[in-house]
DNA sequence: ACCTGAACACCGTTCAAGT
DNA sequence: ACCTGAACACCGTTCAAGT
């Protein structure tokens, strides 16, 4: 049994990654563990202090996930199949979304203090892509920033449309449109 | 001055384009107006009646705007370029996100009617794609399929990264490699 | 047809009080 | 340190009542 601490992030971040930010109601968390919402505010003071320790621990655990910086001596294409694997095995298994996907499109309501953390997760994201696609070497480019940009929003948009019509063939055709084009 | 339930509909966009279903609370859409809340059950008897209305009309006004079907007798590339444009003007003038985009994001908490309505958009956009990949002519195959799908994902992904981070360049750069792939 | 006030069960947040 | 009950202003929804 995880300490309560634990409970509440574990549960935020479903409900986070289910329905938003607005999903997560701190007297849903206390109901399903047990206790009182007033309890979960001694944990964490407001709604965007649990949101932030939310989003660092997902972001923490994403890169481990990943490997980071981008493992050397991988082909450029097999480290972005990995990339998109991520995605697609979320969806498969749990059919949560990625949690940075679900906060950035409702941005405009956030705290600053967890657009900024999203923000920064977004950015350690392309990095990683970027770090990939130049294969291990230094070399960056126009092409290479862009396309980026191009692999990691696309495979958010597959996400949401995935979810929306509870079918992974989204995500399964964007992923191979994006090795398609390596 | 336009009617009230043509308020109603332009205020409830505006909010849900802003940060979703549930930033669009029927007590702010009727103080904005300077009626009571329970005056706009009266033209939107539940909330998901109010998002529907909300998802026709935008769906209607995004189609007249691309021309429906594709435009014939253009080049894909400039049509695919049209497309992006209406994300990057949208931003540019309003900031506001395509109301599909955010709403796909959150599709777990929206009541089925609003979910099938925003699928059914997804769909209307794509084949709109697949019509300008394929440059007016009959064939359609894997490639344009799974293409029309990553342009699409790729500028609801980039528009959502560019509101989150107020930087206009996600969607130039996403569109520019886009552009670049054709 | 259009609007209202009042009620209901929800929400985040605060705070004094308990152990 | 951890939890609670009670209060506050918010939310969608309903409904009887007004015009």
């Amino acid at each position: 049994m995880p300490d309560t601490r634990t409970q509440i992030l574990d549960i935020a971040e479903r409900f986070i990654r289910t329905g938003g930010y607005n999903n997560c109601s701190f007297r849903e968390i206390a109901t399903e563990i047990g206790i009182k919402s007033a309890s979960v505010h001694h944990h964490f003071p407001a709604k965007q202090d649990l949101a932030v320790a939310v989003a660092r621990r997902y972001a923490k655990n994403f890169r481990a996930g990943l490997g980071e910086p981008a493992p050397a001596g991988k082909q450029p294409e097999q480290q972005i199949a990995l990339f998109c694997d991520v995605f697609r095995s979320a969806f498969a298994s749990s059919g949560l979304a990625c949690l940075c996907g679900v906060l950035s499109s409702e941005s405009a309501l956030l705290p600053e203090r967890v657009q900024q953390e999203i923000a920064s997760f977004v950015d350690a994201n392309v990095v990683w892509l970027e770090q990939a696609l130049a294969g291990g070497s230094k070399k960056r480019n126009k092409a290479i920033h862009q396309n980026a940009r191009l692999i990691y929003a696309a495979l958010q948009g597959a996400m949401a449309v995935a979810r929306l019509k509870q079918d992974s063939r989204w995500l399964d055709d964007v992923s191979l449109a994006i090795s398609h084009q390596q």
